[in-house]
DNA sequence: CGGGGAGATGAATCCTATT
DNA sequence: GAATAGGATTCATCTCCCC
C-alpha cells in the first residue's frame, strides 16, 4: 500500500497545522470539503480569533485592520489552493463565515477561478440579541458552495433536498437554531467546549445535497467534529484536520459513540436518498415500437391533430422527419416541449399519452 | 448661492454617467447612499426555457456587461471612493448584490477602510424557481450596510424598526416578495420597464432605519427611481443618477405622481403603515355575523324586498342558499352585482348598507 | 368587488450523452 | 468541437376574466 493512499486517512482526525496536514493529502482524492475557517486577526502575537461576538476588540485601528486582512487573505489563498489540489475534478467545496470574513473568502474563491454554485444564508432562529439596540440583530451566517470549474459535474441530490423541504425546491435561505442542548459538547468541567460548534442540521443539508454514499469528506478546521459525526451517520467517510488537542480528543469520543445503523436523527435517510435520486431508465420510442407496445401508425396531440409515426420512431410531416420532441415545435409555434408528454396514441376511442405507455414498460 | 451647493441637486434626477455625475456632488453633503450596481451576472449565451416551454426573459442588458472581474472591481473602487467623498462623516451607505458581485463589493469596501455595520439577507418569498433542478433556488439577495469609519455616529432608528417588526428587534434576514403587479413599472407597450426594479418595501426599511426626516439620500444607479419614490413618501430628499434616458423619464413621472401625506400630528409608524400597507383587509360577512356586527336575521334591497340571512352568511331563498353576490342575480334578472353594495340591514326604522358596516369594522 | 380558475412572470452564472 | 437527440424540470404572486 502506498503511504499516501487516501485510504490511510479515511475516518481519521489528524492533529496538526491545517496547511501542513493538507499538503499530505493525495491530489484529487476528496469528494467534498467543508471549511469553517477561523477569523484570523494579526495582533502582533499572531493569535487566531474565532468569530465570536465582540472578542476582537483592541485590534481595530485602521493600520492593523488592513494589515490583518492581508495576512488573512494570504492564509486563505494558501489553504484554498491546497483544497483545489486535493479535490476531485467533480468535487464540491463549502465554506462559511460572517461579514468579517465571507467577502474575503468569496473574492479569493472567484479570483482562484473556482465556480460558485450557490450562496446560502443560514438564518438562526435564536441569535444573540443586540442588547444595546445599535444595529440589526446579526441573525445570519453565510455559506458559499463552489466547484473547481464551470464545467464541473458536481453532485446535487435535487430530489432528496426537495423531499426534505415538503416536496418543494429547497432554496438558499436555511432557517434553524444554533447548536445547543444535548448536541452541544461540554468539557469535563461542564463548560461549552467550543465557541462556534455548528449544528448537525447544517452539515446534514450540506452532505446530503452534494455527496453520495461512501464519498470522502474533508474538514480542514474540524473543531468538535460535527462534519465527522454527520458524515458517519450518513454513511460517508470523513477526514478531519484540527490543531487543538483538546478538540481532537472530544471529537474522537463523539464520533466513536455514534452507531451507524438505525440512528433516530437520520432514520434510513440513505434509503430515502437512494430512492429519490435514482435515475430511471426508460425505453426509447423505437424500443416500444419494436416490442409492439405502440402498434398504431399515428400519433395525436391534445387538439387531435394527427401525425404519422414511422417504424424508426420518427414523426413525418410534409416529407420531413422529426423526433417526437422536435415535432412539438412545429405544432406549438416554436415552443420546445417534451414529446413524451405531448403525443397520444388512439386506442379504440381512447387517447393514451405515450409517456404513460413508456412508464408501464420501464 | 454657490454653484455646487447641494440644494441645487435636491430631489432631482441627474441624467448621465454615474462617475461623472458623482464628481459634481459636493463633499460631505449626503446622509445616505443606496447603491444597487450592476451584478455582472455572466449568464451563458443559451436560452433558458421554462418548464412550460416558454422562454425565461432574464437580465441581458448592456449595463450588466463587463469584460472581467478586474474591470468590475476597478469600476467599483471608483464609485465607492466618490461615495466616501460625498458622504457626511456620520452618513451611511447601503449596497446590494448577489454572489456574482457581493464579494467584490464587500472586499473592496473593507479594503477602502469602510466599517461594516450589518450584512443582511433579503429572502424573496417568490423567487424564480430553478427550472432545471440543478442547484438550490437562488432565493436571496445580499445587502451590506456600512459607514465611513468605526467611530461614525450613524443613525439607527432602533424603535421604529422594532415597531415595524411586531415589537421585536429586527434581524438581518428580511422576508418579502419581489416587485411585481401594479408596483412594477411598465413601458408604453405594457412590457416591464426595467429588468430589476426593486420593491419599495426594501427601500422603506433601509431609509426608515438609517435616515432622519429631511435627510438627503443619493442613489447612483437610480433605475426606475424606487429610492426617490420611497424617499418622497417618507419626507426625505433624494438625488438620483441614471444613465438611461427612458428610465429617467418614467422615474420622474412615478415620483411626480406621489402625494406626500406625512403629518406630524400622527405617530410616524401609523403613517408608514398607511402609506405602504395600502391593502385594506375587509372582514367577510361570516366574520361580521360572528362578531355580532350584523345581528339582524334579514337583509333588504332598495325595493325593501326581504331575504333570510343564515348564520353561515348565506342568503336563503326558496330553500336554496346563495352568496350575497349571487343572490343579487335572482333579484335583478340575472344582472350580477356586488352584494355588499346591494343589501341593507334594518335597524329600528333605518336601512344601513352592509358595505358601510364592513368598512366600519375593517 | 366575492371567488375560482387561467395565464403570466421574477437579477439565472439552470442538462447531458451520443454522433 | 459542434450538432442533435433524449429526457427532466416550477413556486408564489399578481392580474384578468367570468359567473
Amino acid at each position: 500500500m502506498k503511504i499516501n493512499n487516501i485510504d490511510n486517512f479515511k475516518n481519521k482526525i489528524i492533529l496538526g497545522d491545517c496547511l501542513d496536514k493538507l499538503k499530505k493529502i493525495p491530489s484529487k482524492s476528496i469528494d467534498l470539503i467543508f471549511a469553517d475557517p477561523p477569523y484570523f486577526m494579526q495582533t502582533g502575537s499572531g493569535i487566531l480569533y474565532r468569530i465570536d461576538g465582540n472578542k476582537y476588540n483592541g485590534v481595530n485601528d485602521d493600520w492593523d485592520k488592513f494589515n490583518s486582512y492581508k495576512e488573512y487573505d494570504n492564509f486563505t489563498k494558501k489553504w484554498l489552493n491546497q483544497c483545489r489540489r486535493i479535490l476531485k475534478d467533480n468535487g464540491s467545496i463549502w465554506v462559511m463565515g460572517t461579514f468579517h470574513n465571507i467577502y474575503r473568502l468569496g473574492f479569493i474563491i472567484q479570483n482562484l477561478k473556482f465556480w460558485v454554485i450557490n450562496d446560502l444564508t443560514w438564518e438562526k432562529t435564536n441569535p444573540t440579541p443586540n442588547f444595546r439596540g445599535t444595529k440589526f440583530v446579526n441573525s445570519n451566517e453565510n455559506l458559499i458552495w463552489f466547484v473547481k470549474s464551470k464545467n464541473s459535474k458536481f453532485t446535487f441530490n435535487y430530489k432528496t433536498m426537495k423531499n426534505l423541504n415538503e416536496n418543494k425546491q429547497m432554496g438558499s435561505v436555511w432557517r434553524f437554531s444554533v447548536c445547543s442542548g444535548k448536541e452541544r459538547l461540554k468539557d469535563n468541567k461542564g463548560n461549552k467546549l467550543h465557541n462556534t460548534q455548528k449544528p448537525e442540521e447544517l452539515l446534514k443539508r450540506i452532505i446530503l445535497s452534494s455527496t453520495k454514499k461512501n464519498d470522502i469528506i474533508l474538514d480542514p478546521f474540524f473543531g468538535t467534529g460535527t462534519t465527522g459525526a454527520v458524515a458517519k451517520k450518513l454513511h460517508r467517510n470523513f477526514i478531519g484536520i484540527e490543531n487543538n488537542e483538546k478538540y481532537v480528543k472530544y471529537a474522537q469520543e463523539r464520533i466513536d459513540k455514534i452507531e451507524i445503523i438505525l440512528n433516530d436523527d437520520y432514520p434510513l435517510i440513505d434509503q430515502v436518498n437512494a430512492i429519490f435520486d435514482k435515475k430511471v431508465k426508460y425505453p426509447k420510442i423505437i424500443d416500444l415500437i419494436k416490442e409492439n407496445k405502440i402498434k398504431t401508425k399515428y400519433l395525436y396531440n391534445s387538439r387531435k391533430e394527427k401525425v404519422f409515426l414511422n417504424l424508426e420512431g420518427r414523426i413525418e410531416v410534409n416529407k420531413n422527419e422529426y423526433s417526437i420532441h422536435k415535432a412539438t415545435e412545429l405544432f406549438e409555434n416554436g415552443r420546445y416541449l417534451n414529446g413524451w408528454k405531448y403525443w397520444y396514441i388512439k386506442e379504440k376511442e381512447n387517447y393514451i399519452l405515450i409517456d404513460d405507455i413508456r412508464k408501464e414498460n420501464k
